[in-house]
RNA sequence: CGGGGUGUAGCGUAGCCCGGUUAUCGCGCCACGUUUGGGACGUGGAGGCCGCAGGUUCGAAUCCUGCCACCCCGACCA
């Protein structure tokens, strides 16, 4: 197997990494045809391409939970204001960013003409919140649903959009609506709700894995970091390209503070009236963000096969009809045969560009494989195959393009993880004393494993000083007395501080 | 929401300070022809209420006011 040299290409109108990483980023989405800016302020169109990679991620993590026993439900849009409040740290940690609908009607504006205005006379009894998560109304939902010990677990799962008026959105990362999941299950003990969470978290983290190629830390928020209303926060934990840490999904132990808030209690075995326990879980549109962030490079894209909407592209080289159909019969075939392994596979013989201009075109959209037939090959029994994620070239014979091809997605899956976790590896520093921590943070990036003290004002302080936070305290942590990095005060683990998204 | 910046054709831009012919250039787009192993070439063509709304002026892309959107930096956050 001999490699051919990668001609050096340089990919026209992408701004570099390294000169800026974010508007890398923002050109790459907009480029690659994932996604654009609306009307709506804050508010993203996803184009066809990014909503495939929506769709797969969907697909992927629908069947996770349904064989983790959960089932899909849907509620509404908007909650009235009286069950918003109900649970008060829940309403207060959401209030500063919510959208609320006061009035159900339009009316002709008197004073401008074609115009329309608000009707005064249309104003709501009760302002209607549009959800920026949906435990209020489907808490008060449960009430309703749950009366025996026989009624639980409750294990629900919906697909919705979400509104959270954000100061500062960027596509994918941070958007004013977005699309996600969220998942509310009802528990009869402590113990049952504990490992519910905890089982949603390690999910999230092989789909994270072993789909999206993105390794993460699993690991616990401090006080300060945890869901307003959660009595413990357990999170994903992702390392992206430019150092700082993407959290990328979140499940929720709730303890009973919902169960209280809305009064759903259930009988017990014994006959008592109990409060029953709940979780929360959450994965979103922001993956779609984290996956480009930590495998795309100047180029463009890089997608995993996994999730690749195209995962092969065949692009025919030919002068003429005759040609043309000649190379066609032959892709017909590897086009079946891959298609009967569950490869998606395109084949563009669009005639209206030539075959360097595809090759660009799929290089900036992540396709992870690309065959390339031409005369040359015909009288060879050759294919040229070339891959996304190291750019190499091969001459792969004829009979063995099928085998070739499954072989080497799975290669390129492995070798986009690999990658990613030798980054983070290498971009994981333990430090001791507080002038290494600022060092780190503001120089190499980052995670930074450190001692600290288990205090907010620690936290905080730590936060405005450097700007990094603490990301997690990561669940397979070791005991480890020592001493907090920034007060000296007596330590019994490490945590991981990041700047973050 | 505070500070800074930017809005001119689908995209990227010149012109704006100092108001005055038909708003510049490149890419892209359309037609025809020649092309096709890494972003083709020629010829011809179309496309603009200069972000939106007011104002000043004989005259506004240019000056003034308000609004909207986007980008960067803060605060907030999945």
């Amino acid at each position: 197997m001999q490699y051919l040299c990668q001609t050096f290409i340089m990919s026209k109108n992408l701004t570099k990494r390294e000169i800026d990483y974010s508007k890398w980023y923002n050109e790459l989405v907009v480029k690659a045809d994932l996604a654009e800016n609306s009307a709506v302020r804050g508010c993203m169109v996803i184009k066809p391409y990014g909503y495939a990679i929506w769709e797969k991620m969907q697909a992927e993590l629908d069947r996770m939970f349904k064989e983790t026993g959960h089932e899909n439900a849907y509620f509404p849009l908007f909650v009235p204001k009286s069950l918003f409040e109900a649970e008060e740290k829940n309403a207060e940690g959401f209030a500063k960013e919510c959208a609320v609908v006061t009035h159900y009607r339009l009316q002709n504006d008197p004073d401008n003409e074609g115009k329309l205005r608000v009707d005064p006379a249309a104003k709501l009894e009760e302002e209607l919140v549009v959800r920026p998560t949906s435990e209020a109304i489907i808490w008060n939902t449960y009430k309703g649903w749950i009366q025996s010990y026989r009624d639980l677990p409750l294990l629900i799962n919906q697909w919705a959009n979400v509104v959270r008026w954000e100061m500062r959105t960027r596509l994918f990362l941070r958007t004013a609506e977005f699309l996600w999941q969220e998942g509310h299950t009802a528990h009869a003990t402590k113990k049952e709700a504990l490992k519910e969470a905890m089982l949603m978290q390690k999910v999230y983290a092989e789909f994270a894995e072993n789909f999206m190629a993105m390794p993460v830390i699993k690991g616990a928020k401090s006080e300060s970091e945890r869901f307003a209303g959660a009595d413990e926060t357990f999170t994903i934990e992702a390392l992206m390209q430019d150092g700082k840490a993407l959290q990328a999904g979140t499940s929720h132990f709730l303890g009973q503070n919902f169960a209280k808030a809305f009064d759903v209690k259930y009988t017990s075995k014994e006959g008592k009236q109990e409060y029953v326990w709940a979780t929360s879980w959450g994965v979103s549109t922001r993956l779609i963000g984290g996956l480009i962030m930590t495998h795309s490079d100047d180029f463009g894209l890089v997608l995993p096969p996994k999730l690749a909407p195209i995962q092969v592209v065949i692009v025919p080289i030919y002068k003429g009809e005759e040609q043309l159909e000649a190379i066609s019969e032959k892709v017909d075939v590897f086009v079946k045969e891959l298609r009967s392994k569950g490869v998606s596979v395109k084949f563009d013989d669009r005639d209206t560009y030539r075959p360097g201009a595809k090759f660009a075109e799929y290089e900036l959209k992540g396709v992870p494989v690309r065959i390339a037939i031409g005369k040359r090959d015909l009288e060879n029994n050759t294919v040229e195959i070339a891959r996304r994620d190291t750019l190499e070239k091969q001459t792969v014979s004829q009979d063995d393009v099928v085998e070739f091809v499954t072989g080497l997605l799975n290669d390129i899956q492995e070798n986009l993880f690999n990658k990613a976790i030798a980054y983070r590896t290498e971009h994981t520093t333990v430090v001791d004393t507080f002038d290494e921590f600022k060092d780190v943070i503001e120089n190499k990036g980052g995670f930074v494993s450190a001692h600290w003290d288990g205090t907010i004002e620690t936290e905080d302080k730590i936060k405005e000083l450097t700007k990094a936070t603490i990301r997690c305290i990561p669940l397979d942590n070791k005991i480890e007395e020592g001493k907090c990095v920034f007060s000296g005060a007596k330590s019994m683990q490490r945590v991981l501080f990041a700047k973050s998204y």
